[in-house]
DNA sequence: TAGCAACTAAACAGGG
DNA sequence: TCCCTGTTTAGTTGCT
């Protein structure tokens, strides 16, 4: 009935690195059915992101030779991030952000309409606890970065729930309705694939969920372009109103009055991006092995605002209520269903020259996080210019 | 005001 | 029987 696309991707923040997967069903990469046996950072599937030090440090020990090609970005990790946190509990007090101050909610009603005893929800200014504020970002994002922390790239439900205890604390004394939220966002939303323990594995109850590889260049562009709304604020130019073509914070400069905590937002965005950008490769249906860096006319970056923030725009089998979010969520339980079977879905992203978009994302994370460092390269320089003309 | 997206609640079924 | 997991439906809220 409903579809939950990931559209209200907030920034990616609260990636503390060090929390692996405590799950004993983490199996590496999700595939088509069961999981391989790929583990953790040893996964050609882990990324630069994985080796991530809890103070954001990156560990060079994994860097392999073949990782040369990303050089140049792993040198931004090393130079630029290890100043960044991702979830550091020491500079952002956790990984929460006020939402309920000047950093405003994606939502107007959070993720919990319980109005918890523990939220301080009060108007701006008011006392607020960080560790016990509703998180700004949908169950689409939490259980998103859930499995994205893991280090197989799928996990059980239960594990997800001790995520998201684990990183926001306010769900902990939050009614329990919220994990009927996240089941029901795992069911719903087409980005969260089942998939089968391994035989041999771990028991225990249900399945595994991962995300949707196929659906990760769109989540990365709606992590783009989904950045809070006071941030955008920030960045978006007064003479224009914020629109799914304005550019993502990190390109405008420091000078234009962005605090700290965006670079942050666009620190840990770049981050995904980057991340993502070699995981994006991937065609889940016909890869199960290492990545195929060459690979990138399989990335999807959709240039089309409407396809950011609604995956059911992507042309599945024509269906009369396919225009409506509603009726998607019906959709993506099938292709789920067919999925399981090893089956390929019937999605078919459409491909326009995805290559230069891939670029695009690439220069667009180093120029951010550039940015961040305070360099100002022709690139970004290039870019924004262009982008400004784009806007008007 | 309509459409949409996201959230909540609830019911239900299946399995451990 | 209880609990957990997964699915489905319905309703609400806020934004555009």
């Amino acid at each position: 009935m409903h579809e939950y696309p990931p559209s209200l991707m907030g920034p990616i923040i609260g990636m503390s690195p060090d929390k692996k997967a405590e799950s004993p069903g983490s199996q590496g990469m999700c595939g088509a059915g069961t999981l391989p046996e790929a583990e953790s950072a040893s996964s050609p599937l882990a990324t630069s992101l994985d080796r991530i030090g809890p103070s954001g440090a990156v560990s060079r020990s994994g860097l392999e030779p073949e990782d040369e090609e990303l050089t140049n970005l792993n040198w931004l990790h090393e130079n630029l991030l290890q100043n960044f946190t991702l979830g550091d509990a020491q500079s952002c007090s956790g990984p929460l952000f006020d939402i309920e101050g000047s950093m405003g909610s994606p939502r107007g009603h959070g993720l919990s309409s319980s109005s918890s005893s523990s939220v301080s929800s009060g108007s701006p200014g008011s006392e607020r606890d960080p560790l016990k504020s509703k998180p700004p970002f949908s169950f689409s994002l939490l259980i998103y970065m859930a499995i994205e922390q893991s280090p197989s790239k799928s996990l059980p439900v239960k594990d997800i729930y001790g995520w998201i205890l684990e990183h926001f604390p306010y769900f902990s004394s939050a009614p329990t309705g919220w994990k009927n939220s996240v089941r029901h966002n795992l069911s719903l939303n087409k980005c969260f694939r089942k998939v089968e323990r391994g035989l041999g594995k771990a028991n225990g109850k249900g399945s595994l969920w991962c995300v949707h590889p196929e659906f990760r260049p769109t989540l990365m562009q709606a992590l783009k372009k989904q950045h809070f709304p006071s941030a955008q604020a920030f960045c978006t130019p007064p003479a224009s109103p914020p629109s799914a073509s304005s550019p993502p914070c990190h390109l405008f400069s420091l000078e234009q009055g962005y605090s700290l905590k965006e670079c942050d937002f666009d620190a840990a965005t770049a981050m995904m991006l980057l991340k993502s950008a070699s995981e994006q490769n991937i065609d889940p249906y016909e890869q199960e092995g290492p990545i195929d860096l060459s690979r990138r006319d399989l990335v999807v970056v959709s240039r089309d605002p409407k396809q950011d923030h609604n995956y059911s725009s992507v042309p599945v089998s024509p269906s009369p209520r396919q225009t409506t979010g509603s009726s998607a969520a019906t959709h993506g339980q099938q292709e789920r269903a067919g999925w399981a079977n090893g089956s390929h879905p019937p999605l078919k992203r459409v491909r326009h020259d995805p290559k230069p978009e891939l670029d695009e994302e690439l220069k667009e994370a180093a120029g951010s996080l550039l940015h961040l460092a305070g360099i100002c390269t022709s690139l970004g320089a290039s870019r924004r210019k262009s982008r400004k003309l784009d806007r008007k």
